[in-house]
DNA sequence: AACGCGGGGGC
DNA sequence: GCCCCAGCGTT
């Protein structure tokens, strides 16, 4: 039995009931591809049910505001999945009349759609023979057919995507590429995997080689670096000043607080004198300061403290992209994890 | 080709 | 702590 043919049948008896595997609406399915970009199932799932009730069609999701799809993603991370999201629905209704694009070619052309997406897309709503390259895939075929070579090098992508066509199921691309990566999430874990238990366990380089722990090779190491936020939290009876964040890399589109921002600590006493400073407000009062809060990134290393400041009378000299907002309205933005949890504290979230 | 971009979970 | 997760856009 090939390659192919032994993943599709372990497919068979071990694939999860996931609501995007029973549609073909391309729309749908692309819903599902966004939300799992460097997501666990489990993670995204909830997300993929409320975009699915909450814009039905992609006309629906065309005519939101990207407010209101950034803050159906909120938690979710890497939020320019939403705004690209947002963004090539009005590509579908614009550049193709209003009907989802149906080969891999076409699909790619939508923004936050790139060759994994399409190739997804195009063989599962469309049964095009293009072979899907997530991590998974990567670690089945590194695994298996003992690519060497980091992942992350030209040298190894090309032999993945060689190997990749060369062992796609022509008759059935689409089944053959969710067991591939099916296979990857549940059978040939990163960690530890039970490869006694192993359809592929005959023939798999790596296991014949005592490499399984040593493959996929990276030679790349994501480098984290320091933030510190000093944050300004202006509160003026029921209303609370929140600023949409423009142009700033992390949280793009995301309501935070007005704040001083270092890569070096910065001194207690002088982030309170410079945030209370940082407006010309009269009647202002320092009323509280919070613990530093740690907040891990994929690539910072956060630490923020708030600064509550009450201000006595409001003021409407606000800076471009600020806006005084009561809690209902709050709620309507999408905020970055970070100020949900520290809303919460204070009772202004939820 | 390299880097920035979230948040959560497993170990 | 470190690694990984149905990757992509930008430079």
């Amino acid at each position: 039995m090939n390659f192919s043919t032994s993943i599709i049948r372990w497919y068979g008896f071990h694939k999860r009931d996931l609501p995007w595997r029973e549609t073909r609406d391309p729309y749908r399915i692309w819903l599902s591809e966004i939300i799992l970009q460097q997501t666990r199932v489990d993670q995204g799932m909830a997300y993929y049910h409320k975009f699915v009730k909450n814009y039905p069609s992609v006309e629906d999701l065309a005519n939101a505001s990207q407010d209101e799809v950034l803050k159906d993603w909120q938690g979710l991370g890497y939020y320019s999945r939403a705004r690209n999201l947002h963004y090539a629905a009005n590509q579908v209704m614009q550049e193709f009349g209003g009907e989802f694009p149906n080969n891999f070619n076409e699909i790619l052309k939508l923004k936050g759609v790139g060759e994994y997406t399409a190739a997804a897309i195009s063989s599962f709503a469309f049964d095009e023979a293009q072979a899907v390259i997530d991590g998974n895939v990567m670690r089945v075929l590194s695994r298996f057919f003992g690519v060497t070579d980091a992942i992350d090098s030209k040298e190894g992508k090309a032999q993945l995507v060689k190997l990749s066509k060369e062992h796609l199921n022509q008759k059935d691309p689409a089944t053959h590429n969710q067991a591939i990566m099916e296979f990857g999430a549940l059978q040939c874990t990163p960690v530890s995997p039970d490869c006694t238990n192993c359809p592929l366990a005959k023939g798999c380089f790596a296991l014949a080689n005592e490499m399984v722990a040593d493959l996929p090779w990276k030679e790349k190491k994501t480098v984290v670096k320091p933030m510190h936020i000093a944050y300004a939290v202006f509160i003026n009876e029921d209303s609370i000043l929140m600023k949409q964040r423009k142009g700033e890399g992390i949280w793009e589109g995301l309501f935070d607080f007005p704040s001083i921002v270092s890569e070096t600590p910065i001194e207690t006493e002088h982030a309170a004198r410079q945030l209370l400073q940082m407006r010309d407000w009269k009647d202002t009062l320092l009323s509280e300061v919070s613990e530093e809060v740690t907040h891990i990134l994929s690539h910072r290393k956060i630490k923020a403290r708030f600064f509550r400041i009450n201000v006595l009378h409001k003021p409407h000299n606000i800076q471009n992209g600020e806006k005084w907002l009561t809690k209902s309205e709050l709620a309507e933005k999408g905020i970055p994890r970070l100020i949900e949890n520290y809303l919460k504290e204070i009772d202004w979230y939820e």
